[in-house]
DNA sequence: TAATTCAATGAAAGCGCTTTCATAGCTGCC
DNA sequence: GGCAGCTATGAAAGCGCTTTCATTGAATTA
């Protein structure tokens, strides 16, 4: 029988281990109860008698017992384990929500079990089948490209948590932010320092929060009656070549703006690189503003003023509402209110309109 | 009996699924063979006649089946995951490599579990614990801060692939980058730009790969008889922050120096920040150099110049010779040699000595 | 043709745990 | 004091799969 940790085709290395797995067999042996006994110490299952339940505790650490989770997972229906998709595990944005969730789900016992979609509805549906497969008790997934309708029926086999889109349903929670009004107030504060003139790079008409962002610097040159002009709004895809490209197609057809606003902000690093390229100096000749407060943007040159998102914080939230459902409790996480970050790439308008 | 999909506490909640989970034995039945036929099948642990096979498949098919992994775990003591441990989930260094390990081991059938040791190698000794109790068929540690010892023999239970540390052993194998060799061509580059004012911004002296860099620094130094001056060289911790403060501490000793080496690009974004507002141009007062060519330094203003380490290769080289060694295959993937990428953020001297 | 070998397949025993179900022993009440 | 009503615990039946082990019929050999 081939023994986890003694591969056969490598019984020719010398290995030290006589740890043949300690069982929960064995503990219960060792302690001088039933298996079940054990079992229900371990799980808080049912009250147990203080004598036994020291026996066995003391048992578990002489053996340096640890459970299988495959035989828990297998036996009991739980696993402990939260699928998480992501779209990009290598983007620093998600990085940071990664993190929250990891964070969030340590102490509770559960583990994350992450996978990326990379912006593509079909590989996310492979995901989520991957990780039912693997009988995990909940999925989070970030910024979903699959329809409500997917998703919906998804959550009808397991509690599912999402963010950036706005969708409830029994096991389904939604956390999103509130991308209108974080683009309302990147554009209001353009506006504020004089600038009439204010570009927008969008994102992905695609993505909700992109249209969001959009609706919001709409909103903004419209409660200042500054003319929306479709020529200064240059579609891209949230990534920083896009923002490049944006600011050398503005660049080459000569329109005139002295304030850019970019729908996140590496999009806002490949404008900047634009502007630079072009010798366009920032804030002086071109005010730049970002959307997502990238730990890299601060260390733009110069800093990027951007609308901070809390990554960390979403990821937190929505392994905490995901807790909550698989405990039965309905989640009411919200995330916080957008919050403008101005740093040294925006300032007072200086060239004449 | 609690099935998976179906947790107790939310029963109020209307379920439309009869899908009571398809197993290997309905597979089975329904294609008139053994369950241990359907298995062979699955695994092509044996030679089956083409007519059941084509019955099994079929029934697959038509049942929809897909076997339960944690079943599989448990009988036959391969998961066909593999753990990895990265440092920071976060970073976008990391963030690539993982990248990489996901697109190797995907099409394999293998599924990564990601999990983060931030530095501490406690948290490392921790996360290899919580992996091999997940029965993980492998780990591959990227960039450990355990002792040689401790992988060593973590690698007597599974399969162990590390990265950043050069020890061979029977299941353990390890990738290096040639950092020396890196931090050689940067030096010499800015020489070769006429720059004798060189400073470096270190590493951790704790990771060897950052005694490597320093190394090779002094070395193309030494190869210029260019003199080797300890005020030039400041001690980092490979974040962004580092490098601002190393640039501050350059400066306000009144350090003369027309160049700066910063040991990772992260420290260099820093450094470009504390130039930037200290009023040293990049180039033109200063040249700067960075080291593993992250995704946003080509975005960076000016584009920085850098040691490309291939992250995502590094990642998909791990985990192929994780595969390897599982396979009982000793691995002997390398890593490609250290290239030097010449953008905007270094130039020829220009200021006087 | 009988004896032997071999290839294909089924039966059944687990893997390590959870969870009914059943059973002792108690407490308490009429 | 006897019986309902508990409580703490053990026995045993799986969870869904892999893997011996045994068996059958066919192929091979003398």
């Amino acid at each position: 029988m081939t023994k986890i940790g003694n591969p056969p085709h490598l019984e020719a290395e010398p290995r030290a281990q006589g740890k043949l797995t300690v069982t929960l067999e064995m503990v219960a042996k060792l302690a001088g109860v039933s298996p079940s006994t054990v079992s229900r110490i371990l799980n808080g299952t049912a009250v147990v008698s203080e004598a036994k339940r020291r026996a066995v505790v003391e048992a578990t650490k002489t053996l340096g017992f640890v459970p299988n989770p495959l035989a828990r997972g297998l036996a009991g229906g739980r696993t402990f384990s939260i699928g998480v998709v992501t779209q990009a595990i290598d983007s620093p944005f998600y990085g940071a929500a990664l993190r929250g969730i990891e964070d969030e789900l340590d102490p509770a016992g559960y583990s994350p079990l992450f996978m990326s979609a990379h912006w593509d509805p079909a590989t996310e549906a492979r995901c989520l089948e991957l990780l039912k497969a693997r009988r995990v008790d909940g999925i989070v997934v970030l910024m979903p490209r699959l329809s409500d309708e997917a998703l919906k029926t998804c959550a009808q086999d397991l509690p599912v948590v999402v963010t950036g889109r706005d969708l409830q349903a029994g096991q389904l929670f939604s956390l999103t932010f509130d991308n209108f009004t974080g683009a309302l107030r990147a554009t209001e504060h353009l506006i504020a320092l004089g600038h009439t003139r204010i570009a927008f790079i969008a994102g992905d008409a695609e993505h909700p929060d992109a249209a969001e962002r959009m609706r919001g610097y709409r909103a903004a040159l419209q409660a200042a009656q500054l003319a929306f002009d479709p020529q200064l709004v240059v579609p891209g895809k949230y990534h920083e070549i896009s923002g490049l490209e944006a600011v050398n197609r503005l660049v080459a057809q000569g329109q005139q703006f002295t304030a850019l606003f970019a729908a996140n902000d590496q999009m806002a690093a490949g404008a900047a690189l634009g502007l630079f390229q072009h010798g366009l100096r920032v804030p002086d000749d071109v005010s730049l503003v970002g959307f997502d407060d990238l730990p890299t943007s601060v260390y733009a040159t110069p800093p990027l003023s951007t609308i901070h998102q809390p990554a960390y914080e979403l990821g937190r939230l929505a392994a905490a509402s995901m807790l909550q459902l698989i405990a039965g409790i309905a989640p009411t996480a919200q995330l916080p209110v957008p919050e403008l970050l101005v740093r040294g790439s925006s300032a007072r308008r200086r060239t004449p309109a």
